[in-house]
DNA sequence: CTCGTCCGTCGAAGCGCTTCGACGGACGAG
DNA sequence: CTCGTCCGTCGAAGCGCTTCGACGGACGAG
């Protein structure tokens, strides 16, 4: 079709030559940093679709000093959600190229040493960083390469940085308010399995302690505990917890995998949903929907989204709120409501 | 501790002076294209180390018309097993990191327009395409391109391309010969959502093929039927199931999110498993693991692997197969045993 | 002792882009 | 009509690397 060698490089001067210009108009018409007539540039638009030119990323990035990438650095861990993080993936390839960006998939577990080698070979202009801990090894890093970062959660210390997250303290409080609210005075939150807490992770402890703030301050009793993942694990987890406080009448459940087992396990133990026990998740809608249940979605893509936004502001020198928190909803459907005691 | 400012970039012409050395002696050391005297090149590498040299992704990629990159095409649609394409997309990044590589995530969404700016652009040595389906417009386009491509899956047409794939057929195969062995006479397969079939997506169509094949070998009689996600879809679709076929013993199931509700909904229905019915699953193993299931566990890792390491010997010009099965394997667990007909 | 070979290193060129300074020419003000 | 301004375009330099050819010098063969 256009008639050139596949494999082949276009380059700009390819371009020039066919459009009867210099590069340098070329490079203007296409970055828009200098006026240029519209003949001219019609007539090099024109060209750069005929031969089809795509300007070369590294030569671009060596003489921009810009590599027009970004990291995403993925956890990839137990306890992960793991169809929220597809999720917030997807949003951030899809708004990163709305901004004219890539996105470099980087895995954790090359650690600190990768942040060094990304940030040190300009692979990149800026990193997203998942899955961040109340004590992040990698945020000190972030600060003393100068590499322009945005969070998602938060670490303890967010001084100069940028961090995005639901308010999952605001969604545990919800979940509480809607089961006070109901005639529930004692809940339970079934939240993320043990070593989530225990690594330090932002969204499992804030959403505890707003579970116990709501509750402290609405007079209703609530014990926490960690879950498992698996059905048999939740299982056990759950029939532990009814038999340690069997006059539990609002759950909260905050683990992406306990959903399904939960509302099957309730009834085999004699709860019936809603009337013995009401349910209410913290978990992503659709999730939710399939089994009507009221929840605090996650809102995956808006997060996804929002960072980006956020980076791109970074990376253009424009300051940036330290602390960017997504305001949660309730949904109510079929797994909650009053309670006859 | 280095003592340079962060965020500046360190250069070749750095350490060459640092080490007291060419430019160009530098580059030999860290290739190692030509013999370097031992003496010179510890020297070299205390000045990298000392200097915490990377070298410029761009500069490098300029120079040597190679990105060290390459591109992870997900497809991230309805239907798609969303844990194993996690799990593979990690396998894919520490392999490719194992051979000097970055990945770059690209979603779907982009289609072909995605790949001519890649290829074009010169971003990525070679793409890694996901989900592919029987006629999937991306596969001419690979060829047109002469971009170096390796397929997960395999379309109709595999001319002249790489693909990697747990051979499905195979797998189907495995569960109706388990099932056969067992004694049972009737069997089922509970696949993926109807969609995934209508997308012509070949890992459903393969195991269907299997499954059916194995059934006419063995005297069985088999059908197969679609099953849409989410608890209530899928107890639907498993009732209907039943209520046309009452007589069937053997359940095969491949679609991830179906694995929890059909264990849960079974005994509901008046099936004990696996006394009334069995059950085998194509799953991730850890699913199965914590359902006790018997399955054909989907090597999400190992197709990564395979996957990356083949794409490594295209880009090195070695010649490749053009379809790589990986061989299944049944794990037998607690949801299968013999029949009492 | 001499010559050829080859090992180890260097310098220069070039990869394809962006950006800066310069410079015609059109056009408006006086 | 003249001069100054500014718009539109050009050419050159430079980004940081790889790679090629060249060339000392050591060393072995004769």
């Amino acid at each position: 079709m256009s008639g050139r060698t596949p494999g082949e490089q276009v380059t700009i001067a390819d371009v020039a030559r066919h459009a009867g210009v210099a590069a340098s108009t070329v490079s203007y018409v296409l970055s828009g940093k200098r006026t240029i007539s519209a003949t001219t540039r019609s007539r090099v638009l024109a060209s750069v679709r005929a031969l089809g030119y795509h300007p070369h990323a590294g030569a671009r990035a060596l003489a921009s000093r810009k590599a027009n990438v970004i990291a995403l650095v993925l956890p990839l861990r137990t306890g992960m959600q793991v169809p929220v993080v597809m999720r917030f993936a997807t949003a951030v390839v899809t708004t990163a190229r709305r901004h004219d960006h890539d996105v470099l998939l980087v895995t954790a577990d090359e650690g600190p040493a990768g942040l060094h080698r990304i940030a040190g070979s300009a692979l990149v202009d800026g990193v997203l960083l998942m899955d961040v801990e109340l004590e992040d090894s990698r945020v000190p890093l972030l600060r003393e390469l100068a590499l322009p970062g945005v969070l998602i959660g938060h670490p303890a210390d967010s001084t100069g940085l940028a961090c995005v997250d639901l308010d999952f303290r605001r969604a545990g409080e919800l979940c509480v308010e809607h089961l006070a609210a109901a005639g529930h005075r004692r809940v339970a939150l079934l939240g993320a399995p043990a070593a989530v807490y225990d690594r330090g992770t932002g969204f499992a402890h804030r959403t505890r302690a707003g579970v116990r703030a709501a509750a402290g301050r609405l007079g209703v009793d609530a014990v926490t505990r960690p879950c498992e993942e698996g059905p048999a694990a939740v299982r056990h987890d759950l029939e532990a917890l009814l038999a340690d406080h069997p006059d539990v009448t609002g759950l909260v459940v905050q683990n992406e995998s306990a959903v399904g087992p939960v509302l099957a396990t309730l009834p085999l133990l004699g709860r019936r949903v809603p009337r013995d026990v009401s349910v209410v998740a913290i978990c992503p809608d659709e999730l939710a929907e399939q089994s009507g249940l009221t929840c605090v979605p996650v809102p995956a893509e808006e997060v996804g989204r929002q960072a980006v936004a956020l980076l791109m502001r970074r990376l253009n020198g424009e300051p940036v709120p330290e602390v960017t928190l997504l305001e949660p909803h309730l949904t109510v459907r079929d797994t909650s409501g009053g309670t006859g005691r």
